[in-house]
DNA sequence: CAAATAAAAGACAAAAAGGTATTAATATCC
DNA sequence: GGATATTAATACCTTTTTGTCTTTTATTTG
């Protein structure tokens, strides 16, 4: 569905922002071990989505990365769209480039139908609503 | 969603499910010119679905491959689970391995009923259906 | 200002996916 | 049975994705 990069990304992001609550920073060391991933790899990609203003750096001593109020309703959507693109959310299942509504795949309504889902689904999931399962151990970001 | 050799995989035979009514067969570069794929990488993964029982070939003049009235019940999931994997339907959304229903990753829930969804979608899509609407022109495998 | 800390950037390497070309095996037809 | 047509198998190449390592730049603190 996504790829490694974006789930990485993903995991990451929310890690973010779970340690972001109250103005706090987080270490690029901390995430890779939070998610269990690869240090440098995870920083590369947070450097683009930070350039694409989806999350706040500092570097020096005490610096980090974080969100702030509106990277918090940053959804999972727009991660995604940053990361692979939008393929995901209106390209042809069957990965033909003319397939559309007059020129449909044999399977174009039916997977249009689930990409929209798919969409909607991760337009609706917010970073900061994750924070407060983590927090109880109710869900999980690692292995 | 599809890796492109599914993708090719699904067109192809959903093509050689068309051509294969009335006992025909269909050689590997009518199937490639058919939907607009390498031949030689085509012709790599049909041998691949045919070893798995999928479709069937025949070698030599006039040989080809072919559908069996079995094969035409195949379904889109059926070629998914061998050309991908089973990660589509059972992987967890952000690549946790040990992402469960006790030890859930952050969109576990809305994940799932989405992957039930495609999943259920692709098992109820026999590639005996798609034969009528391609014949009439209504949809298309092709670029 | 110097030292320390942390992200940013860039170069490189390994693995996987995607694609090509060549040769071998098998069925048909004369 | 030999020539031909067609799939099967094998080996190889290219591109993309994933991952690692090193150097640079910016910030803070004593």
């Amino acid at each position: 569905m996504f790829s490694k990069t974006c789930e990485y990304a993903i995991r990451a992001m929310i890690f973010i922002a779970q340690k972001s609550q109250g103005g706090n920073k987080v270490g690029i060391k901390e995430i890779a071990r939070g998610i269990d991933s690869p240090e440098h790899f995870i920083a590369k990609i947070l450097q683009d989505l930070g350039r694409r203003g989806l999350l706040q750096s500092m570097k020096g001593p005490n610096g980090g990365f974080y969100l702030d109020a509106q990277g918090m309703q940053c959804s999972l959507a727009d991660i995604v769209k940053i990361v692979d693109g939008e393929k995901l959310f209106t390209g042809c299942g069957l990965g033909l480039k003319q397939c559309s509504e007059t020129q449909p795949c044999p399977i174009h309504h039916e997977f249009k139908a689930m990409r929209k889902g798919i969409q909607s689904m991760l337009e609706k999931a917010k970073l900061g609503e994750f924070t407060e399962e983590l927090e109880k151990s109710l869900t999980f970001l690692k292995r």
